[in-house]
DNA sequence: ATTGAAAGTTCTCTTAAAGTACTCTATTAT
DNA sequence: ATAATAGAGTACTTTAAGAGAACTTTCAAT
């Protein structure tokens, strides 16, 4: 069970883990609350590492990070909840975290800035960057980067048809394109898309 | 756990190699990061190499390479070129890199998700995530949480006309509300969007 | 092969900031 | 009254970061 200064301490540090990716001082904890003394804060802090809240990692500056549940990493950020582009609903407060380390990380990953309004159905606009996934095996549906005769790369929705290929712009105004399969090599599938205001 | 400047070197690093395709001495990680030391930066060049973010190639000049450790905080992708959605055209090779955490850290940030098919047109569909900075302030034109008389919430863009505020839904069968301004409070702008398939 | 400049390595010294361990005080609930 | 909570403050230890000297190694021009 925990005090209400303990409580808001953790809430605190959990805070500015996931804004600012490390573990605040304990000094910067002060300011945050406006406590003036570390001697303080410390105390509540060292009480939340026995209480088994927080972990020290050595003896490092910044080296606390939460225990238990969740060890946040830096790419999530709180989902506060979902919001009505239609009609106006309420936005909800949960407690939901989302996590883009899945789509960012992980082996083979690198981004395309996309040209062009072959995928606009898909939401991908021109201007806008997709996060691919290295791979030579792709799905019926799944967005390729495909390599066609080894010098034209180009991004398209996948469907294999026997020993043909279908690449499908989606966009209506545009017609499928059908290769042999042998003229076509899959460097990778689409597992993001994101756009920067 | 990183250090500041051991986080700020190995970001360096990274920039660099990405740039220039080989890895810099460590004069120029000096020059760069305004520190006269190269004994100084050894050390944490050094370090790094012990903590495995990076390995140097026997004792060869700008030996050093990025190694392993994939699960650091790698919001930084590898941008590997522009892809033609719309007529297949080469995708170069570009040495870039483009950095998300621009996008995904900062003070304030929370995400949503969206409901509903009212922001079509700017490429968001239903299901699709936006990154919001929370603010009171936002330009014309701008993708905005506006509330609604404090109990509706919605995503739309912003048009202000004197004392009257536009709320412009970018979908062509839908049409503006518009509001007297003092029944509605900007609660953040769309800063980013993301969506992961 | 020699040689000098540039790069890397290993030190020491210094300072500022962060963390730790206390003491003393005030408030509040049981 | 007593214990738990909360805060200020002081003294001390440890870590991070930087400067710089002295040295060895690598590389390229001669």
């Amino acid at each position: 069970m925990l005090t209400g200064l303990e409580e808001k301490i953790l809430q605190c540090i959990t805070r500015y883990i996931t804004q600012n990716g490390r573990s605040p001082t304990l000094n910067e904890i002060g300011q945050l609350l406006e406590i003036k003394s570390k001697g303080t804060i410390h105390r509540y802090v060292k009480s939340l590492i026995d209480k088994g809240h927080l972990q020290r990692s050595g003896r490092n500056w910044r080296g606390l990070h939460l225990a238990g549940k969740q060890n946040r990493r830096l790419t999530i950020l709180p989902l506060a909840g979902r919001i009505a582009a239609g009609k106006p609903i309420e936005a909800i407060s949960e407690q939901y975290e989302i996590n883009f380390s899945e789509m960012l990380l992980g082996p083979g990953r690198y981004v395309l800035e996309v040209q062009g309004d072959s995928m606009i159905d898909a939401g991908i606009l021109d201007g806008d960057l997709v996060i691919v996934r290295e791979t030579q095996s792709a799905n019926n549906g799944d967005i390729v980067v495909a390599l066609i005769d080894n010098n034209e790369a180009t991004l398209k929705r996948l469907k294999k048809k026997g020993k043909q290929v279908e690449l499908i712009p989606d966009n209506q105004s545009m017609i499928p394109m059908v290769y042999s399969a042998d003229r076509i090599n899959i460097q990778g599938v689409v597992v993001g898309q994101a756009r920067m205001y």
